[in-house]
Parts: C-alpha cells; structure tokens; sequence
RNA sequence: GGCGGGGUAGCUCAGUUGGUGAGAGCGCAGGAUUCAUAACCCUGAGGUCGCGGGUUCAAAUCCCGCCCCCGCUACCA
C-alpha cells in the first residue's frame, strides 16, 4: 500500500502553544490516521525548532541555559500533542542529536554542489524580527531610534555569513510551479510564490556568527547555520536522513504549515533540496488563522488561549472536530465559545449524538441485539446509496486537504439517517410490523457504522465508544472493512450518551496569561 | 504603488462555461411528533446578490468606473 509521510511545520517553543499551534496538529493529525485506517504506510512527524538568536536571548532573560529553557518551553509542546491525541511518529526536536548530522550532511551537499560561500553580511538587523531590513525600510524615531517596517528596532550589523546561491534556482522553482501546480496549496499561495520568484531571487544568507545557539557550520569555526537551514531539514532528519534507509520515507508527500511561513517551504526548501541533489515533498498546504473575534492572537490583545483548557473544557473529541469543521482548511476562521457550543450542539448532540442514542435505545427495547436486516425498500436503497458514496467522497477530501469538507460530507448522511428514521417511525412499525421495525433499525445502525468508521480520524475516542456500543470488534474498524455489515443477532452493550449538551456561557475563563 | 483574492439572507458561506420564481447550514418563529440528548421531522420568515453605468431577449454570474476588506511584495504558528 503506498506510503504517506506527512509534517507539520515545527513549533518555536519562546512561549506557550496555543490555539493555532493546536490547529495544525490535530489537522495533520486528521490527515494521518486516516491514510492509517486507510491501508496506507503512515509517518506522521511534528516537534519543535528550537536554535536561533531569539530562544538564546529568552534563556538568558530567564536565566537558564539555552538548553534547560527549551528543555521546560518543548515540555508543553509536548504535553499539547498528549493532550489533543496527536498520533505523532515521532515529536522532532531540533536539538535532537539525529538532527545535527542531517543538518551537516544536507550542508555538506550543498556546499558540495557549490551552492554555498562565504561573504560578508551588513545590514539593519532586528532581533525581535530576525531580519535583515535595506536602509530604505528603516526609519528614524522621533528619539533616535531607527526601527524596521514592523516598528522594531534594528541596528547595523556586519559580520561575515556563509550564503546560499537561492539566485542560481529562479529558473528551476518557477519551472517547478509550472510543471506542478499543486506543489504549493491553495492555489491563491503559488500565484504569491511565482510572483514573489519571478521578481528575481537574492542569495541567501544561512549562517550566522554573532551567536553559538544553533548548529555548528562544518568546517567553519564559529558559525552556526541560520535558522531555516536548521528548521527545514528537520522534515529529511524525521524521515532518517541521512542515513541509506531513508529513501523509505523521503521525500514527504505533504507538508502542513500556516500560511505565514509558505516562502520559505515553497521556495527556500525546494531550492535547498534542489541543490543537495534530494527529492522534493510532493505538496505543501498553507493553511490560514484562527482569529478570536477577528484577531490574530496576542499577548498583549489578551487572548491567548490555552488550547488544552479548551479540550478540558469542551471535551479532546469534540474541540477537535470543531477546529476541523468550523473552518474551511486553508482559509482564515474564527472561534469564539459561543461558536463551539453553537457548533457542539447542532452536530454533534443534536445530529449525531441523538441519531446513535435514538437508534440505540430502540434497539436495546427491542433486546439489545444487532435487529435482523430484513428485507430493505426503497427508502433503505436510498440511504445505503448515500452511505456507500461516503468513502470516496472522503478520501477526495483527504486527497484535497479538506478536513471540513470529509465532515460535511459524513454530516450530510447523519442528517439523511435522521430523516430516514422519522419517514420511517420504526417506534410505530414495532406495534404493527416489528420484522419491518427491525429493518428500519439495522439499516439506521449500519449507517452509524460506517459514520463512526470515517469519523475516527477526526473523533478517535468517542468514535470507539461508538463502534463498541455496535459491538465492531476493534480489529475491525479501518476503512477496509466499510464493506463488512453488521451481522443480526450480535448482542450490543446498554448504550449511554456520547456528546452531551454543552451551556453556551462560560462560567470560567479559560483563557490564561502566559510567559 | 504593483500582483492576487474577496464584498450574496442576523451569522458562516455555496452559487460550474450568463437563463425553470436567488440557495445551504446555524440562529429565529410557527407546526407536527414523542423512538431520542427541550433533540429529530415539516413550514416560514424575504437578502437593492458592495455602488454606478454598459452589453444582452436574459446577469449575482460578462465589460467599464468607483468604494471597502484581505493576502503577497526577501526571512514570526
């Protein structure tokens, strides 16, 4: 079955996750489990990109060595992951020692390939932006200072940096974009990518000298590697580059990452990659921003969210299908608790929570046994037919990077099997044609079968609540067995309620101030 | 400034190459029902389809102008 390696981008652990950090975890997370259920070879790789000037100087403020600051910032990360059900292959760190030696050896090719020399780098530099600025982006304050386009204060640097030949690769990115369109997605992103390109590249610098945190340039005493060296490679280090065996995993077949660091994958990456003689990742997918009430998250707006208070909160299962749904992946959306409770409710309690509980219940009067088939009609050709079409519909979905759309499509047979039960009424066919009832019952619980099969990737641990209330052995529950119908006469455990009602108020805050 | 994407019911958005009375979900109102998590099912409420022109038998859908929002324009999820 073929494979599927699949990253998100790494997280910069100078403070604590929140709920975009949350976003693109458990959307990968959707990605991966069901290429797993799938039949697929699954790698699914996430971490934290931990070198650069910025952690350096917030160890120092902390007082704490660089390595002991990451060490507790990566332990939250991690925690995030546990407490979202990141199915995670592996969490990267990039000061893992594996990543040190792919580091080199993609340098090594590089330089090999002669794409690298040294020179000298002067420039408006800013450390709260880790940027170079020309002297015409900077402006003089009214006190003396001179500070960047984002209002940040830079000062003249000059020091001598190791470059990148990125200008040798204008043509080769440009004729990549050309000859795979969808190497970069949504399509809105490479229009971007081409534009910026065909602009003409600059070489790039990719050492630094000024500080030491960081990974040490081969065969160049005093320089460490500029920080998206570094980050990039992480993705060749997670697929055990450079190591022989790695022709297994690499390259990716997709990259998820926000739309804010899209050059650097779409451009910067693939020509790094290029010049090392590797192969590229099939796919990077941009996705966008969850605003809180239409902005960007910040410490100093005071809405950082802890995401795992909001899993707390709202339940793993349910905040998860709430990031998956409520926004379009690759376009910006909102959150807010009223529009997850609105949310929740609608699909999750009303919808499908009710459809099993009704469904169940019915079944546990009748005797609590899967009902016999029976003899289906017309109404039940319908609703298998809507069922049937489920998997590819999904799996165009997933092929897609539409998380959103794979749950509209699944939603849209829970909402028909709720229509189907009340055209139906099996509670008054129980007094009048119970054999009919029984049909009626098996056909709605089979729906639920295969609902629940397809909703494990979103919903991991009440999609198995589910599938035990239906009696589906655990060895029976990926996508290959869609096919296999509920056999009548299975005994099924007394059901309970599996998505509660949430209250649209919220009684605590469960926002949080953070470092 | 340049390039690109948008402005459609209270909210979030669909609306292929112009044409049966402008749609979905949520929210709201009414009804029906009672198997079920005050859920499910039915019905409805009417939005100048950003503004102004134009092309056409016919435009949300094509053309022109204008207003507003957003993204990219050399290094923050």
């Amino acid at each position: 079955m073929s494979r599927y390696y699949v990253t998100t981008a790494i997280n910069y652990p100078n403070g604590a996750p929140h709920i975009g950090h949350a976003y693109e975890a458990v959307a990968t997370d959707w990605l991966a489990r069901f290429a797993r259920l799938d039949g697929r070879d699954v790698r699914f790789l996430t971490g934290t990109d931990e070198h650069g000037l910025k952690i350096a100087q917030a160890a120092r403020a902390a007082g704490l060595t660089p390595r002991a600051y990451v060490d507790g910032m990566v332990a939250r990360f991690v925690a995030m992951a546990d407490a979202l059900a990141i199915s995670r292959d592996r969490f990267i760190r990039t000061t893992d020692p594996d990543h040190a030696r792919a580091c080199q050896a993609l340098w090594q090719r590089m330089a090999d390939a002669g794409d690298l020399y040294l020179d000298r780098y002067a420039g408006w530099y800013s450390v709260r932006d880790e940027a170079f600025y020309a002297e015409e982006e900077t402006t003089v304050l009214a006190d003396g200072t001179r500070v960047g386009p984002t209002g940040t204060p830079v000062a003249w640097v000059e020091e001598e940096s190791w470059f990148f030949r990125l200008s040798r690769f204008t043509r080769p990115l440009l004729d990549l974009y050309a000859r795979q369109p969808d190497f970069v997605q949504p399509a809105s992103r490479l229009n971007e990518m081409r534009a910026f390109v065909e602009r003409g590249l600059k070489d790039l610098s990719v050492s630094r000298t000024s500080f030491d945190w960081g990974i040490p340039v081969p065969g160049s005493p005093g320089h460490v590697m500029y920080v998206w060296v570094d980050a990039l490679a992480n993705y060749l280090t997670g697929a055990g580059f450079p190591e022989p065996g790695c022709a297994r995993w690499w390259p990716a077949d997709l990259h998820v990452i926000g739309k804010d660091v899209v050059r650097f994958h779409a451009v910067y990456w693939p020509a790094f990659l290029m010049s090392a003689g590797l192969p590229l990742p099939a796919r990077v997918f941009g996705h966008g921003f969850i605003l809180n009430r239409g902005e960007k998250m910040s410490k100093s707006a005071g809405n950082v969210v802890e995401p795992v208070a909001l899993a707390a909160r709202y339940g793993v299962d349910p905040f998860r299908y709430f990031l998956l749904r409520a926004i379009a992946f690759g376009q910006d959306g909102e959150w807010s608790h009223e529009a997850i409770a609105a949310r929740l409710n609608a699909d999750l309690a009303n919808d499908l929570g009710n459809l099993a509980q009704r469904t169940l219940a019915m079944i546990a009067k009748a005797g609590g046994r899967v009902p016999a088939r029976g003899e289906g009609g017309e109404a039940e050709a319908r609703l298998l037919a809507q069922a049937d079409a489920l998997p590819a519909a999904c799996r165009e979905a997933h092929a897609a990077v539409r998380p959103d759309l794979a749950l509209d499509a699944i939603f849209a047979v829970v909402a028909a099997t709720n229509l189907y039960l009340s055209e139906r009424a099996p509670w008054s066919l129980r007094k009048s044609d119970p054999a009919a009832a029984d049909t009626v019952l098996w056909h709605a619980a089979e729906v639920i079968r295969r609902v629940a099969i397809l909703l494990q990737p979103a919903m991991p641990e009440r999609m198995a609540r589910l599938l035990d209330f239906l009696a589906v052995p655990a060895e029976c529950r990926d996508f290959g067995f869609l096919d296999r119908a509920l056999e009548g006469g299975t005994a099924l455990p007394p059901p309970a309620g599996l998505f509660p009602r949430v209250e649209p108020d919220q009684p605590e805050r469960v926002t949080s101030q953070t470092v």
